[in-house]
DNA sequence: GGGTACATGTAATCAGTTACATGATTTA
DNA sequence: TAAATCATGTAACTGATTACATGTACCC
């Protein structure tokens, strides 16, 4: 029996895709689309475009299932595989060394907005307050929805919110936590530039 | 007079090295590598090659001039012209809409090790509490360096950390605080999961 | 004087993005 | 039944990354 070898060229897109397809099989490109704008999309973000693209390559590669529905819209159905299940395991065992990437716009154009007037350090600030206090109260909706789903009827909670186990639901809620404290600071930081924009440099 | 046609294709990483050798120039791509390495680099992350790249496309979009050193290694030396410091004040003046994307590779897996073992989920956070511990104290060790800095004779403060006015620098000192502040929140999580990993959903 | 770390680039590749386009379903 | 919006994709392009490669300075 061969070793199991590992595609070297999984990205980290890659596994969401797999990982997506492991929590919400059998599941469409779109399903999929639908849950990562409301889960990991939010620290992990991509066009729609890679998850009609991306698990076809994973099921050329062995790790997904492809099959056509044969009603109306003939949409593709995606399954994991045990090959796809072990390469999914094998890179969480790997965890990442470096941290977060935090490629932040705002904080970019804060950093030379020295250039600038203070008028222009003022509307960065409040555009970002804005746009973070969006994602906190984005974050807190999806909370209350997760809330109520335990009152539907379970036939209707997979399509919503897919099944799992509840160490796995748990997991995903942690995430969700993280990405609150994160705006809820990033709010903090953008009013307090607001209110008293930086001059000296300690001050 | 024409007016000042603005490229549609500079990209964030454009305005990164904008912005950069504006603070700097003149300037060498390592002069550059350096300097980002330390400030932008921790929230816009890209390799050292577009560093060598992207001044020379400014330089064909009339944004930045480029010479050579005519003693021994001949190197480029990049300044920003009056066209680039329009194209950088635009960028300003128009704030991102959108927030932060956070492309955390630890919170990805952390998301998907629901479907690992609970030593698997243990082994992420260690990992990433230890690489937010790093980063958080690389980024003590910048914020002493410049208050040492103040004590350097300007002639040698140049090299290291650009000349600039004093509100620019208290812009550039921000972003470093918002950071500290970030990799605190970081390393409070994970320290949290480590110690009581996430098992009921609603725990 | 040779090893090692720093410094400086080039070139090919490709994942990810952008642009486009059309089909299906709901709503008014 | 028209408009709007949701759903589903294809294809081309290119910026970013990877891989490679060499030069220069310093240290033992």
């Amino acid at each position: 029996m061969l070793a199991q070898q590992r595609s070297p060229s999984l990205s980290p897109t890659s596994y969401v895709v797999l990982g997506l397809v492991a929590w919400m099989q059998p599941t469409t490109p779109y399903d999929l689309k639908r849950a990562a704008s409301r889960t990991v999309g939010n620290f992990w973000a991509f066009p729609h475009t890679q998850l009609y693209t991306e698990p076809v390559r994973l099921a050329e590669a062995g790790l997904l299932t492809e099959q056509r529905e044969e009603t109306g819209r003939r949409r593709r159905l995606f399954s994991i595989t045990d090959a796809g299940r072990a390469e999914l395991a094998a890179w969480l065992a790997e965890p990442a060394g470096e941290p977060t990437e935090v490629r932040d716009h705002g904080l970019l154009q804060l950093f030379f907005s020295g250039h600038a007037d203070p008028a222009t350090t003022l509307a960065i600030a409040r555009a970002q307050r804005a746009a973070h206090e969006r994602r906190l109260e984005g974050y807190l909706a999806t909370e209350r929805s997760i809330n109520t789903k335990r009152e539907l009827p379970a036939s209707r909670r997979g399509a919503l919110f897919g099944n799992s186990t509840p160490r796995a639901a748990a997991m995903r809620q942690a995430t969700l936590r993280f990405g609150q404290t994160f705006e809820r600071g990033a709010v903090e930081f953008w009013r307090a530039i607001e209110e008293a924009p930086p001059d000296q440099a300690d001050g």
